[in-house]
DNA sequence: CAATCTTCCGCAAGCGCTTGCGGAGATTTT
DNA sequence: AAAATCTCCGCAAGCGCTTGCGGAAGATTG
């Protein structure tokens, strides 16, 4: 059985109170006593009971972090600059893999109406539903969105401008010379994905080239899908010469079709992918991608809800990052594989 | 302000103990209140506070899954099984990222002395410390080990048999023809790596071949050092013709340097790695691969921990799981890339 | 029909902490 | 020198729930 205040109260021969007080380092407290007090707790290595203290200041330290799904390739990433910052300020995330499972994400969300958490941040998924805007419209509800929508209700939320990332993959694209350039994405449903189709779409525009709708191929998102949309193309009269994917799994796929066919990446087909995973590092070529401020965006997400907590209004509701080309040698001949 | 038990026994018209027992199915409440109490709590939507649960009871329903790294491979799928089996005993996870950092480490198995968490997981890692030491010694300590040793003390723990795995990986080779075998490893102070390493030895032995120092190469696993080693092989009189790696990052470097070096995988090398990433499909050649069971590892580490939490003890202390080879194109010529 | 058991439920204490209020003594003001 | 002001600290209520104990019925027995 652990110390309790009262127990360390009766050690120092002052009140409970003092003694909280003397820990939470609040005024009125005498220096002498202070010191005493501080000498025991140290000696006895004494931890306040954070659930007693939870309840008296209705409170838990503790955030929830939704996730669609954890093995999404950058969500690591976020979920080490969420857990940093939280940790930095004294609270413990809780992780939920929601699995895209709305029934789970719903109990989840329920978390947080049981006090059981003082806030909670999803990350991706589908676009928000009634569950979210329930929580949200509750006074309680402290929700932040990453890289998700909510529908009607004004939720803070983190985003990255994918309008932007896809306009860079293929005006870069277009730079390179090409002028027949496929987009391979995943479901067309999906907020972040059709914004990508947007930029891909405006870039074409801002270069007086036409939009071709043979050229746009929605998929599931996987390796065959992208193994197979090469294969596709290809039957096509004027097969493109560049093509912007949306997913590391899809270029992969593709790549493989691509040396399938006995063609040289860049030079037959020039590639640019979204999200820099490790993937896209060690694969033969090295992808160019637009890359996400993954770090900023955990950060920022955690620096929100906090300020949610704290009953600090964010600066911005809305906050949109800018992601980033890194060019490799997938798109360029110049850059050596 | 949500609703509390009281305000729900007074909405009834019964106590507050009926309500709190109606609600946890608990005897001593009658067929019609016990109707009467729960219409009233799906009416209101009422959540019992758990914090004050928690306070009353003891317990949080919380545990701790601390990580060296959230980026290491594999883990990902380790964290979903536990989060799994946790969320199915209605327990949720509090995710810990230690980075390796020994303070942040014992900051959080603190949480479990502050009645934060009813238990902890860790995962990875060096060799237990003190830190662990005591609060395992400590009655309080509910903890479970993964894949990493504690000293003296009996922690329940549950191992990958990685010498088992190094065994299979380098009697693989072996029957592939081939009698010069590398290892290339990581630190040869870590648990793991040192057991994988008595593996390889062990098969050497079994099958006659000498063991010979100049194979073995101890690197900081980083994929720069898989290149660099093979270029130090290469100088050898007589380099090896297999190589069994013991992480993927090793592995890419080392399939780098062979490409570069214009030689070609599995005819001039064989190669072997550990662990199943993404990559190791994705890599060309696929890689042949000693494979963790990851999904059993985190579901027997949560069941341990709830046992241990309920206060029943697990069958055995220590669980040994066997790694299995999954042969791809990497070392064996049959196989199609 | 009295005695004994059950069943159902309320009372109240307690989990370990926080915090508003007020009292005692020391210090400053007119 | 009396009054006003501070400083330091204890008292006690309260956070929302659980649970042992015991009382008032109703059901069962001899």
């Amino acid at each position: 059985m652990p110390l309790t205040l009262k127990d360390i109260a009766r050690m120092v021969g002052v009140a409970e109170s003092t003694v909280s007080r003397a820990i939470n380092n609040k005024p009125g407290v005498g220096e002498e006593t202070r010191r005493k007090i501080m000498k025991i707790v140290k000696e006895y290595n004494f931890k306040p009971n954070q659930l007693a203290r939870g309840l008296a200041k209705k409170e838990t330290r503790i955030i929830a972090l939704l996730l669609s799904d954890l093995a999404t390739p950058g969500y690591t990433e976020i979920i080490k600059s969420i857990e940093e910052v939280a940790n930095r300020a004294g609270y413990q995330v809780i992780l939920c893999n929601t699995a895209n499972d709305i029934d789970k994400e719903k109990a989840y969300l329920e978390l947080v109406a049981r006090n059981r958490v003082d806030g909670a941040i999803i990350v991706g998924g589908e676009l928000a539903d009634k569950n979210i805007l329930n929580l949200a419209l509750n006074k309680e509800g402290r929700l932040v969105l990453v890289n998700r929508l909510a529908e009607e209700v004004l939720i803070p939320t983190i985003l990255v401008d994918n309008a932007k990332g896809g306009y860079l993959a293929t005006a870069h694209l277009i730079e390179q010379g090409l002028s027949r350039i496929a987009i391979i994405m995943g479901s067309i449903q999906d907020f972040l994905e059709s914004e990508k189709l947007n930029g891909y779409k405006q870039a074409l525009k801002d270069h007086n080239l036409p939009l071709r709708e043979e050229l746009i191929f929605e998929t599931d998102g996987s390796r065959e899908s992208g193994y197979n949309t090469f294969l596709n193309l290809m039957e096509l009269d004027e097969p493109p010469g560049g093509f912007f994917v949306t997913s590391d799994l899809l270029a992969v796929g593709l790549i493989e079709a691509i040396k399938m066919g006995g063609y040289f990446i860049p030079d037959d087909f020039a590639i640019v992918s979204y999200g820099e995973s490790l993937i896209t590092s060690i694969i033969n070529p090295p992808l160019t991608v637009v890359a996400e401020p993954l770090n900023k965006l955990g950060r920022l997400a955690a620096e929100y809800l906090l300020k949610l907590i704290n009953n600090q209004s964010p600066d911005r509701v809305i906050r949109v990052l800018e992601p980033v080309l890194k060019m490799r040698a997938s798109s360029n001949p110049q850059i050596k594989s």
